[in-house]
DNA sequence: GCAAGGTC
């Protein structure tokens, strides 16, 4: 009998590996807080036992802890150690492999994993020549039996590969990052961090902040017109016009005419083809689509994992293996809340799945692996394995098919176009739908001669918009595609530019501090600010794979940069820290005291943030932050009271200035709708929750109650008049005036009463004949919503413009089969 | 109190 110890990766691999090996006769028994499992083959005893990834990490020998007793610059070719961070594994390892004949590596199939293996046989100091290495890319029984029957030798230079990963990003790290905070005077736990990863990614978000503004809006024009019995739209084929007179020309040349002539008309089929399977960054930017970002994806994701719902969430491969059965999936999927949309697909002759460009070894790509129900798994966690699994089923279902077409229209001599769109057979967008924006768009069948009535033609002027910023989507998806991080480590970068206060905001706007050091980066950073380096890092670790390059070489020459880098930036400091520091008090100066003449900052506290005067406890002024908003200082002063504005941005409405105090009369006639209705003796004003949600509420909070949601989106005027039937205070939300009570009796009749008009008639009363009543909104709405096609016309081309030059939609990179 | 990479 031969005895053999299994190190896997996590303990997943370690159970699927012995129940497939042992079929099914595993096992497992737990000491110390380590799982190993045992089984016996008949000719082999074996042991198996998990590793939870990396259990060494590297790092600087103790005597180099403290910041300032080192120079940075002598870090560059300190000594770095490995240290064990999981005693209970390696023992456990050591233990088992003292009367082991052979010890195999089964860690992922990949560079870290090769390293993950290596570095803790090595640490438990075994005999390396009993050592071998299992390689599979998937936990299936035939990848499985296949890597277990032939074992091959661990591949040092591969190990290696990573190895010099880690030296000189550490390296790097450790070294700027002392550096720069030294120099920032920001140590302690408001140390400022550089790295190969985080330093470019946040200055993808300073360079598109950049862009922002220096951003110049340009005008154009669009000549929109509404043709036939659809009234379906079309625009004259120039598009976007830059020159007015050009615009206007067109304009007066068509704006009269009635009829138009058919010149060309084509219609065709159009396949649209099935996304392809989801790979870590896809899934994590369709979450952050419904409302789930990266950190919180990953988090639900390795729940379900654990759960055995879903397939491995860290994978960078968007084909399925062939040793994966669709069908067995399908057939898991019969019971669960989607049983309908599996065993229609079960009825399908065959099965071929969608694929997409990136196929690797590690790991398949994410699929539901049980069945599962909203009544068993619920909020996000339910949403998120719902999106996995539609995914899933989109990928084995047949292509869609659309009917477009394009027509021409003469217009006076002029060429207007227009497109048609129209769904026919839903495929795969039966099942993904529900996270597409359908956008069907019908014009009648015509040929060339027709005559189409011209419903009316308008001139609609709009300005260019600067670029998007970005979010947390697609943030990760630009990394992956300049290859900055991993599909493991992505969301966590992101997570480190928020803590260090680098960014903020939903759509991630980086702050004063965060421009300072990029910008630094960028002068005296030798490089550690661009994609490039990990690019070079990537080259320099294939030469020590194939063999070109040694471990030692690539490390030396990284760390001979480094040590010019570092020396500049000492050289330096003074000037570079004082850029930073600048910036970091720019961030936090909030204006001075009005009552001692210090200067005024933002502090933090238990319950919240708020600004504070620096001349405390002497004096106590103090005002609130806004609350569930994102805040910047400026230079500029209330006209009414003199102290500090701040920039307030909220969701749905423009960003805008406002003075610190609440109590300000600037603030007051902004945020007080009018009196209480309940109480009669408190104000109703606008307020906002911690999560930004804005409601009305009674200034007499709490011995008044009194509450009223608010729309959310748009900016709300205090009229000054209370609703004549329940007393709650009128507001103006652009073009609407209503009584911000949802409930008010008589918005309930005038809501009745507008839809049997419209019913009946088919004519939308309009607002000219809306008496000045209070509760006659609903009607205005109504008829609002007619008036401003125009309006909203407008709107759709400015945002088409934009997105033409930054965004592609992301499912238009489909499968390739 | 440093990085980035694994995994929980």
């Amino acid at each position: 009998m031969m005895k053999k110890l299994i190190i896997t990766e996590k303990a997943n691999a370690a159970r699927r590996i012995a129940t497939i090996l042992s079929d099914g006769k595993s096992h497992s028994a737990s000491a110390g807080g380590v799982t190993s499992l045992t089984f016996s083959t008949g000719t082999d005893d074996y042991n198996v036992v998990s590793l939870r990834g990396h259990i060494m990490e590297l790092d600087y020998p103790e005597e180099y802890g403290d910041w300032r007793a080192t120079s940075p610059v002598d870090l560059v070719n300190a000594p770095q150690i490995k240290t064990v961070r999981v005693k209970s594994i390696l023992s456990k390892i050591i233990e088992l492999s003292r009367d082991a004949d052979e010890i195999i590596i089964a860690t992922d199939y990949d560079r870290e994993g090769e390293l993950i293996g290596m570095e803790t046989v090595k640490a438990a100091g075994v005999d390396m020549t009993k050592v071998k290495r299992a390689k599979f890319s998937a936990l299936t029984k035939g990848e499985i039996e296949n890597a277990f029957g032939n074992l091959v030798e661990p591949d040092e230079r591969l190990a290696n590969a990573a190895e010099a990963r880690q030296v000189v990003d550490l390296s790097w790290g450790a070294v700027l990052t002392r550096l720069i905070s030294l120099s920032a005077g920001q140590v302690g736990k408001n140390f400022m961090s550089v790295g190969r990863v985080q330093s470019p990614t946040l200055k993808l978000l300073v360079d598109k902040n950049e862009e922002i503004e220096n951003f110049v809006p340009q005008s154009y024009w669009e000549i929109n017109g509404r043709f036939g019995m659809l009234a379906f739209k079309g625009q004259h084929e120039k598009g976007q016009i830059f020159d007015k007179d050009v615009a206007d020309e067109i304009f007066g040349k068509t704006k009269d005419v009635k009829e138009a002539t058919v010149s060309s008309y084509e219609k065709g089929i159009k396949e649209e083809y099935r996304p392809p399977p989801f790979d870590t960054t896809m899934m994590q930017v369709e979450a952050n689509k419904i409302g789930i970002p990266p950190s919180a994806a990953m988090k639900l994701a390795e729940d379900l994992y654990t759960g055995g719902y879903i397939s491995y969430p860290r994978t960078e491969n968007t084909e399925y293996p062939r040793s994966l059965s669709l069908r067995g999936v399908l057939e898991r999927l019969k019971d669960s809340d989607f049983s309908e949309e599996a065993s229609e697909l079960l009825k399908q002759e065959k099965i071929s799945p969608s694929r997409g460009k990136r196929r690797t070894t590690d790991h398949p790509p994410i699929y539901p692996t049980a069945g599962a129900t909203s009544a068993k798994i619920k909020g996000d966690k339910w949403k998120l394995y719902e999106l996995i699994v539609r995914r899933f089923l989109a990928t084995v279902a047949p292509n869609a098919v659309a009917e477009v077409s394009e027509v021409k229209l003469d217009v006076a001599g002029e060429t207007f176009k227009a497109d048609g769109y129209v769904q026919k057979e839903k495929g795969w967008k039966k099942y993904y739908g529900k996270y597409l924006r359908a956008a069907e768009s019908r014009i009648p069948d015509m040929k060339v001669g027709d005559k189409v009535d011209v419903r009316g033609i308008t001139n609609d002027e709009s300005q260019t918009k600067p670029p998007y910023r970005y979010n947390q989507g697609s943030l990760i998806q630009e990394m992956d595609r300049l290859q900055l991080g991993t599909k493991s480590t992505r969301h966590d970068i992101i997570g480190k530019l928020f803590s260090r206060n680098y960014v903020q905001g939903n759509y991630l706007i980086p702050t004063a501090s965060g421009i300072a050091l990029t910008k630094a980066l960028e002068h005296h950073g030798g490089g550690i600010t661009e994609p490039e380096m990990t690019a070079k890092l990537e080259r320099d670790m294939l030469s020590i794979t194939d063999g070109e390059r040694s471990l030692e070489s690539v490390v030396k020459e990284s760390q001979d940069m480094l040590r010019d880098v570092a020396v500049k930036i000492d050289s330096e400091s003074v000037a570079i820290g004082d850029e930073i520091k600048a910036a970091l008090k720019k961030q936090q100066f909030v204006g001075m005291c009005p009552s001692c003449g210090n200067s005024m900052t933002i502090k933090k506290s238990k319950n919240g943030n708020f600004i504070g005067c620096n001349g405390y406890p002497e004096c106590n002024r103090a005002y609130p932050l806004p609350k569930g908003a994102l805040v910047q200082m400026t230079d500029s002063v209330c006209p009414v009271c003199g102290l500090a504005q701040i920039k307030v941005i909220r969701k749905g409405v423009p960003p805008s200035l406002q003075c610190i105090d609440p109590k300000c009369k600037s603030n007051t006639d902004k945020n007080d709708l009018g009196p209480c209705p309940t109480c009669k003796k408190g104000t109703i004003r606008i307020m906002y929750s911690k999560a930004g949600r804005r409601f009305a509420g009674c200034s007499e909070w709490p011995a008044c109650t009194q509450t009223y949601p608010l729309r959310p989106r748009g900016t709300i005027v205090p009229v000054g008049e209370s609703c004549t039937e329940c007393g709650a205070p009128v507001v103006q939300i652009g073009s609407i005036k209503e009584c911000i009570n949802m409930d008010c009796p008589l918005r309930k009749k005038r809501k009745q009463t507008a839809e049997t008009e419209t019913e009946n008639t088919g004519i939308v009363p309009s607002a000219a004949s809306s008496d000045d009543r209070v509760g006659r909104v609903v009607t205005v709405v109504v008829s609002d919503r007619k008036r401003s096609s125009k309006k909203t016309a407008k709107k759709t081309s400015a945002s088409k413009t934009r997105s033409k030059k930054t965004e592609k939609p992301a499912l238009e990179t489909a499968d390739n089969e």
